[in-house]
DNA sequence: TGCATTATTGGCAAATTTGCCAAGTATTCA
DNA sequence: TGAATACTTGGCAAATTTGCCAATAATGCA
């Protein structure tokens, strides 16, 4: 018998759960292509919501969203500047984050011409 | 007047979408506590499955998917031994991933007790 | 004060993710 | 060959995410 069968509530992750969910949280606000944009326009300094809007064509509402949940996850922070809000990184380590990417897209591309160029 | 209201495809983000898309995959790879862990556990040496599902107390099944949503994103390989699939990290350098969640997080924590401080 | 600009919130529908079960594949071993 | 072990895949229901449209708040300006 290898482990009885919990049929857990849903949301109730085993053990390793509440440490690994608070940093799968800051990875998820970052892990989706309109925030992971925003993090990389944030890195050449503050922009208001509406300048980020610009960028993205999405609806206003929807991209307030976005940053709230980049905020939330600690990402960034915000600052009234008149009717404005002013968003900045948080931290400027985001940064280090995006050539880690970078490094296991470039290995994944060299990876699958490997496979492309053999006879498998 | 801004722009024209385009009411696009659901699934066709504006010009950023490709190479952001991309890359947020990567993450969004990363960014689930199980996967997480499972990154963590594979930075110490290869894993079979069957490990990493003692490890979690999840379904086989479950694990197996969660395991092909990192290699479809070039996190992980895998390797048959006899009966077993063995997995590992594909490059080193998500490891480096790691200490950049730590510090948004402390950098979070640090200013989520200096508003806890304040008499705002 | 009234109005425009900027941003957030609530609500909803569509899309995606997650996890279980059941069924199927592949390999080892008797 | 047949049984056992290890894993993957299909299908489905529950949960979550995403993005739009109001509706609302806050600020600046005439």
């Amino acid at each position: 018998m290898k482990h009885e069968h919990v049929t857990a509530i849903r949301q109730d992750i085993p053990k390793f759960s509440s440490r690994h969910r608070l940093r799968a949280n800051i990875l998820k606000a970052l892990a989706h292509p309109v925030r992971w944009y925003f993090a990389e326009v944030l890195a050449h300094g503050p922009r208001c919501v509406c300048e980020l809007q610009q960028l993205v064509n999405l609806d206003m509402s929807t991209v307030s969203k976005h940053l709230a949940v980049m905020r939330q996850a600690g990402l960034v922070e915000d600052e009234k500047r008149g009717t404005q809000v002013l968003y900045h990184l948080a931290t400027p380590c985001v940064l280090k984050i995006f050539p880690c990417v970078e490094e296991v897209l470039a290995k994944d591309i060299r990876r699958k011409m490997e496979v492309f160029g053999s006879d498998e």
